[in-house]
RNA sequence: GGCGCCGUAGCCAAGUGGUAAGGCCGCAGACUGCAAAUCUGCCAUUCAUCGGUUCGAUUCCGAUCGGCGCCUCCA
């Protein structure tokens, strides 16, 4: 299948470059994954939200996809939460046990909050554990060591920044502009620059270790992503993502642990989605504004609606996440759902009033398509790309008020419904039934019309209102309903 | 101190050197027994402000004001 060129923001360059991928028709994608110590918010979904909207697109433009995102089951404060309760003579044992039944729980959780939002868990290829991946951990750092850029101090070893000239290139960060923070660990006191960062940290009492030629330790932060993402990718990676905050010093030092050891470049093309803000503001426990996925729903909020909300933004523009916007999105779902829903039944007779005029509907169906795909191609514009939706569906629903659509007409709209459906997940087909005392109230109503005896008519329209059946009564004498 | 981003109608938001997409909300009308849905019309002489370049700028340049990010853990 041929391919459709992308288009995308390159994080190393800061301008637009088109995708080249090192196999063609293949795209390797890495993605940075959770830390699983706690319950995803909406911040981090905004970015996995944006990661999938990459992937399907690029699926959808005919590439093969083989997406990595890691899990990150062993960092301070997964150790913080769970070795709490341990006793100080807990051994080794133990306290990986503690720290897996954690990170279980919360990688659980994780999947279930993707599945709402609709991310498969099987829309990925590699889905790798940090832990389990030790071993290139170690292999790295040692073909870091034999490269003179990672050195050993009391147990831990740091990268050694300045053997790699290109240091910075990514954050665009110059050793003269930087203002160094008065923040060093202490057991980092040792560095022979403050800008080296730790590859292998010693084993402190009260952690879970693993062995390793420098002795008991545990991985620093960013080993795993290079070590997994060349293991499971390879050495030439085609898209790198996260959220902008990972730009520096996450990726960088990704780049530095990667390339340093390779020596060639590791990821093409660096893509990073901006952060959100809620009501205004940085979302923060302190300011009560903090949102799981989880909080959303006990607030009657559907997963689908905040999906949307996010993907009906630029990825790159920061986002006011607020109930108004939510509800705004909602509307604008159900109006492209109640669209389906005409067009999957019958045309209704055709009506009289003002109208603009008369379209060929597959041509103006043409037309749309190639809007809205060259919108997402286009460093997925997705705010153009439903305008291109929005702006059909207003004048196939403007031509099937006069001239009913046909058949033919409505099936090539449904076709490109399932194609905007397959990146938006928004407006699937639903399938209808009802409740058979539903039916035989809608059908009461009807007799209760027919006679036209309103009071009636209208107080089952309500009871069904109740009920969360909203009924809309057509041209032709049937009823359809929906939920609300 | 260094690097960078943003400011478009009530809200969200795209966009271009040639005269402002789309969505939500709202108003009026059509249709309807009434609704709902849908349609029609209205809803920014204007794109933070002030200069400059240009035949022409919201779009390029400069300055100012306002909001924000990174340089430290963070989606």
């Amino acid at each position: 299948m041929a391919t459709r060129p992308i288009r995308l923001f390159n994080t190393l360059s800061r301008t637009i470059e088109p995708l080249e991928t090192v196999t063609p028709g293949v795209v390797t994608l890495y993605t940075c994954g959770p830390t699983v110590y706690n319950y995803a918010h909406i911040g981090n979904l905004r970015t996995f939200l944006f990661q999938d909207l990459l992937k399907r697109t690029l699926r959808a433009s005919g590439f093969e996809v083989r997406h990595c995102m890691n899990i990150t089951d062993v960092e301070d404060k997964i150790i913080r939460d769970s070795q709490g309760e341990l006793p100080l003579e807990a051994d080794n044992t133990a306290r990986h046990a503690a720290m897996k039944a954690l990170t279980e729980r919360y990688t659980q959780a994780f999947f279930e909050d993707l599945e709402a939002v609709a991310i498969p868990q099987n829309s990925f290829t590699f889905l790798p554990r940090a832990t389990q991946y030790l071993p290139q951990m170690i292999q790295l750092i040692e073909r870091l060591e034999k490269n003179g850029l990672a050195y050993a101090r009391e147990g831990s070893v740091y990268y050694r920044v300045a053997g790699l000239p290109h240091y910075g290139c990514l954050a665009h960060l110059d050793r003269e502009g930087m203002k160094l923070g008065a923040s060093v660990d202490a057991d980092e006191y040792d560095r022979e620059s403050i800008s080296d960062f730790v590859l292998w940290k010693a084993h402190k009492p009260g952690e879970p270790y693993w062995e390793s030629p420098w002795g008991p330790g545990r991985p620093g932060w960013h080993i795993e992503c290079s070590a997994m993402g060349m293991e499971l990718l390879g050495e030439r990676v085609d898209i790198h993502s996260g959220g902008v905050d990972l730009i520096f010093p996450h990726h960088e030092n990704e780049i530095a642990q990667s390339e340093g050891a390779t020596g060639h470049t590791w990821v093409t093309h660096w893509v990073h989605g901006e952060f959100l803000l809620v009501e205004g503001e940085k979302m923060s426990k302190s300011l009560g504004n903090f949102y799981t996925l989880r909080d959303l729903r006990t607030m009657g909020h559907d997963p689908i609606t905040f999906r949307y909300a996010i993907q009906s933004n630029h990825y790159r523009k920061l986002y006011n996440f607020s109930v108004e916007g939510l509800k705004a999105a909602k509307n604008s779902l159900e109006r492209l759902r109640t669209f389906r829903r005409r067009m999957e039944g019958e045309g209704e007779s055709a009506g009289q009033g003002p109208w603009k005029e008369a379209i060929d509907p597959l041509a103006r169906i043409e037309t749309a398509r190639e809007a809205f795909w060259n919108a997402l191609a286009d460093d997925l514009n997705t705010p153009e790309a439903l305008a291109a939706l929005f702006t059909l569906v207003t004048d196939l629903n403007a031509q099937d008020d006069r001239i009913a659509l046909t058949r033919a007409e409505r099936d090539a709209a449904l076709a490109f419904l399932d194609e905007t459906n397959a990146i938006f997940a928004g407006w699937p087909h639903e399938e209808a039934s009802l409740d058979a005392d539903v039916e035989a109230l809608i059908e009461a109503r009807r007799a209760a019309k027919a006679a036209k005896n309103w009071a009636q008519s209208d107080q089952i329209r309500d009871q069904l209102k109740a009920m969360g059946i909203l009924l809309e009564d057509r041209k032709d004498g049937t009823t359809a309903w929906k939920r609300a």
